[in-house]
RNA sequence: GGGGUCGUAGGGUAGCUUGGUCCAUCCUACGGGCUUUGGGAGCCUGGGACCCCGGUUCAAAUCCGGGCGACCCCA
């Protein structure tokens, strides 16, 4: 009934006819986010937040696991704190915001608003560093940050502050320190698959791409219905160039003065405009049921006679389930089940069970799954076991749809007109050799807009450069990026 | 970075060209009442808006300047 539905109700625009606008709806009416008073800043709602909430649990469940500690530090930076680092200052310093007064006095030193805390923290972390016994030291921090950037605002995409987790650690030898590296994007690509369920592409950053500073960035990279690649997390190796800014020295168990070797790593609120895009449709968002912050909705439905024994039978199926799932029923009366029904998938909550005077004298109840959009009647003893099964098996399937998707739009090719091609007319990505001279990167940019994604793990290199046909280096995913 | 379009209730709009008929239209959402409830119900009723600052004018939603903000296309 797609076309009945009013224009402030659902999802008026189709996913596949305007993306942009189809995006922009789903977000807003669905009650994740909206526009701010001030540009480039949104508000996430509690139905954003709820889901905010679950990438933080997981996350923080595995920080645990791994060691890695939470705490929290200071939203300004000192000028000359952050401008320690060089090549950092130079790849953050066009975009940082800055508070220069104080009530209306100037301040004597203009504080920066973090861009991100690898300058304020690793001052400290040269004061807490004093022996090798202090290492290897793993802190994070649930920060907000700022960028000032971003000419037009795309919520959770592209905001001028946003939410992040940021990980920071320290290690006595380069090993451990890459073997951190690698440890964090493993958790990150398996959070975006058992969470999120959305499939990506493990790799290295080229040096155009990599974070400012860093010996190299990893990244994991998912694939957005419009053939635009989504950074989704990344894991940094600093080396030592932090530790030589910041002098953050430990003594040896030889002894001697050595420089930290460290990581920083990350992943932020984009993840839910990754999990908008990928799994939602025409009929609103479409949540896998583990970051769902409901998993199942109860819709009674019932008649003024009957009202009472409705709900009651509502209570007993809700008491079934909900040691085995997140499930709510909604009992307002002022709004008929349809609307419910509407409201909820726009919402993306994976189940729906729909009950009324037939199910409750049956023995029965009406199980609906968002994902497929298909209806069943089971019996009350089976339903347990079918709500786990079902919550299961959506999850599955919404990974199996985003691999899928990822694996039918990665073309490889060794021809340069091709790749122009497939670009341009967003078909997807390109997986094509890569020589490693930044003309042929720069070529790319100016004439696709398409830029290296990532250079993927275990991939064999191609033998030829897809721009200049010399003898390739890499073999890299080029895309265009958000 | 370049170009374009636009800003009227929570959302969507009419009015703007040619200033006065506008204490601003309609739909929807919201509050109250009755009624209804298996895919976005109905009737009655109430409240709610010209983005901001300045200018022109007897008179500005309408014209002019600036600001703020949004969207689209290109790089």
């Amino acid at each position: 009934m797609v076309d009945k539905r009013k224009k402030d109700l659902g999802v008026a625009v189709k996913k596949n006819e305007n993306f942009s606008e189809w995006y922009v709806q789903v977000v807003t009416r669905a009650g994740l986010a909206e526009h701010s008073p001030v540009k480039g800043c949104m508000i996430i709602k509690p139905w954003g937040y709820a889901i905010w909430e679950k990438i933080q649990q997981y996350l923080n469940n595995k920080f645990k696991e791994l060691g890695i500690e939470n705490s929290y530090f200071p939203l300004l930076i000192p000028k000359s704190i952050l401008a320690k680092e060089e090549e950092h200052v130079e790849g953050f310093v066009p975009e940082v915001a800055w508070v220069t007064k104080g009530g209306d006095k100037e301040l004597e030193e203009p504080l920066a608003i973090r861009p991100t805390s690898e300058t304020i923290m690793y001052a400290t972390f040269s004061k807490w560093i004093r022996s090798h016994r202090d290492l290897p030291l793993k802190i994070n921090q649930w920060a907000n940050i700022v960028r000032w950037e971003t000419k037009s605002t795309k919520l959770f995409l592209r905001t001028r502050e946003f939410l992040w987790q940021e990980g920071h650690t320290a290690h006595a030898t380069k090993e451990e320190a890459e073997e951190m590296v690698k440890e964090m994007l493993n958790v990150y690509e398996i959070m975006a698959k058992e969470l999120l369920a959305i499939a990506t592409i493990k790799g290295k950053k080229t040096e155009s791409e990599k974070f400012a500073g860093a010996d190299y960035t990893t990244t994991i990279e998912g694939l957005m219905p419009d053939a635009k690649a989504l950074q989704m997390g990344t894991s940094h190796l600093l080396g030592q160039n932090f530790a030589k800014a910041y002098d953050i020295k430990f003594l040896g168990e030889d002894e001697k003065e050595h420089y930290v070797w460290q990581t920083s790593w990350g992943v932020s609120t984009r993840l839910i405009g990754a999990l908008v895009m990928v799994h939602g449709d025409n009929y609103g968002l479409v949540l896998p049921p583990a970051v769902a912050p409901l998993q199942v909705i109860i819709v009674p439905i019932w008649f003024k006679d009957n009202k009472k024994e409705v709900l009651n039978y509502a209570k007993t199926i809700k008491k079934k389930i909900e040691k085995i799932s997140k499930v709510k029923i909604d009992e307002r009366d002022y709004v008929t089940p349809g609307f419910k029904f509407n409201e909820w998938e726009l919402k993306g909550v994976p189940i729906r069970i729909e009950i009324g005077m037939r199910e409750k004298e049956e023995k029965k109840a009406v199980v609906f799954r968002r994902d497929t959009r298909e209806k069943e009647t089971i019996n009350i003893e089976e339903l347990p076991s079918k709500i786990e099964s079902l919550l299961k098996e959506i999850q599955e399937n919404l990974y199996e749809k985003s691999k899928n998707y990822l694996n039918n739009h990665i073309f490889e090719t060794n021809s340069y007109d091709e790749l122009k091609e497939i670009i341009l007319e967003k078909k997807g990505a390109v997986k094509a050799g890569w020589c490693g001279k930044e003309e042929c990167e720069e070529r790319i940019k100016d004439e696709t807009t398409a830029t290296p994604r990532c250079i993927p793990f275990n991939e064999k290199v191609k033998e030829k450069c897809v721009v200049c046909g010399k003898k390739a280096k890499y073999t890299v995913i080029f895309a265009k990026a958000y």
